[in-house]
DNA sequence: CTTGACCTGTGTCTTGGACACAGGTGTAAG
DNA sequence: CTTACACCTGTGTCCAAGACACAGGTCAAG
């Protein structure tokens, strides 16, 4: 039983220790992976979008997603329709969202994905574009926390001030003062 | 020749310490808004969107932005159609900027406004909604600052390692290995 | 047979403007 | 007068990365 489910599930030994979001594996390989019902319904060992989720733990809408913009490339059943994700497109969603958590927007993993495709080594662009997306974020972590003292600033300057009804030319004079202080 | 400037146009006065990004003011007065050529295509003292937007630093496309939602609410000349943006605008605006610069959202600012203009004072919506705004700023500084110390790190030991090929179930090593190390 | 869970593709929504486009207006120079 | 050019109008679309909705098809269990 075990030697049957690697027959048709092979690409998922040795994931587990990379999934940690991944919880019921046991039950989840009982309920929907046993490997009478997956050949029922699918040879080569795909499962559909749900599942493929649930093994990253995405959502079935990030799934479809990517397939829209066809990052993945599911095969379709031709009886029902249902897409077909293999072990291939397992690990390119893997990848995909190890990408995304350093930073990557979608457009450079598909700029990776292509050199990958065409069996060039990525690495290059890698390198090139986390060199860009690191400036961009430090640059938006100065904003942040910019904006951050702004406002902790503002609460702290506000807690001595009582409400006021607004003026004809002061429409809330907590703002606006503020903000006047901060240009001197 | 500063009065008549002022007749016309007295709601300025006293702006000029508040608008470091205006500039060449004199020139702008001299050209756009010698009071002779105001009165001769608007008598009220109002200015057409391009002119409202150099004052505050903006684009016109922000002042058209803010038109098109209705937090401004210009006259309109009937002769040619132009938008005519009073006094009150321009304290709208200026309001606008203000309160975007303390990091409250636009759909925050009309609520602002709507209190404002029911003569109520608005500052208890305030201090709500930027007890909100900076709880979200600072959750978002606290995913940047981890996001950079990520990339950074991986920057880093990428540097030690070589470029390499994709292969049937690596597609780039230093994004999945870097990956594969965080998660233990 | 029905119910409910799942699947499909497509379209729309989110933010705060930026940009494009088609057509009207105002003014200065040739 | 004409022409060029800068400005104006409203409207529609775009951005990122999915989330959500909808109409309709599929499948297994009771
Ligand atoms: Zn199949
Ligand atoms: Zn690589
Ligand atoms: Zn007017
Ligand atoms: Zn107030």
């Amino acid at each position: 039983m075990t030697k049957s489910r690697t027959n048709s599930l092979d690409f998922l030994s040795g994931l587990e220790l990379m999934i940690d979001s991944y919880q019921g594996k046991e039950q989840i390989f009982g309920v929907n992976l046993n490997p009478a019902i997956v050949r029922l319904s699918c040879e080569e060992g795909c499962v559909k979008v749900i599942e493929m989720a649930r093994r990253l733990g995405v959502t079935a809408d990030t799934v479809r997603f990517y397939t829209r913009i066809k990052i993945l490339k599911p095969g379709k059943n031709k009886a029902n329709g249902y897409r077909e994700y293999s072990e291939k497109d397992y690990n390119r969603l893997r990848f995909v969202l190890s990408a995304r958590q350093l930073g990557f927007s979608v457009e450079d993993i598909q700029e990776i994905l292509n050199h990958a495709d065409n069996k060039k080594s990525p690495c290059p662009t890698v390198r090139r574009l986390i060199d860009q997306r690191l400036h961009e974020t430090e640059r938006q972590l100065r904003e942040t926390l910019k904006l951050r003292d702004r406002m902790q600033q503002a609460v702290l300057e506000w807690s001595q001030k009582p409400d006021k009804a607004p003026t004809g030319h002061m429409l809330c004079h907590l703002i606006e003062e503020f903000t006047a202080e901060e240009r001197l």
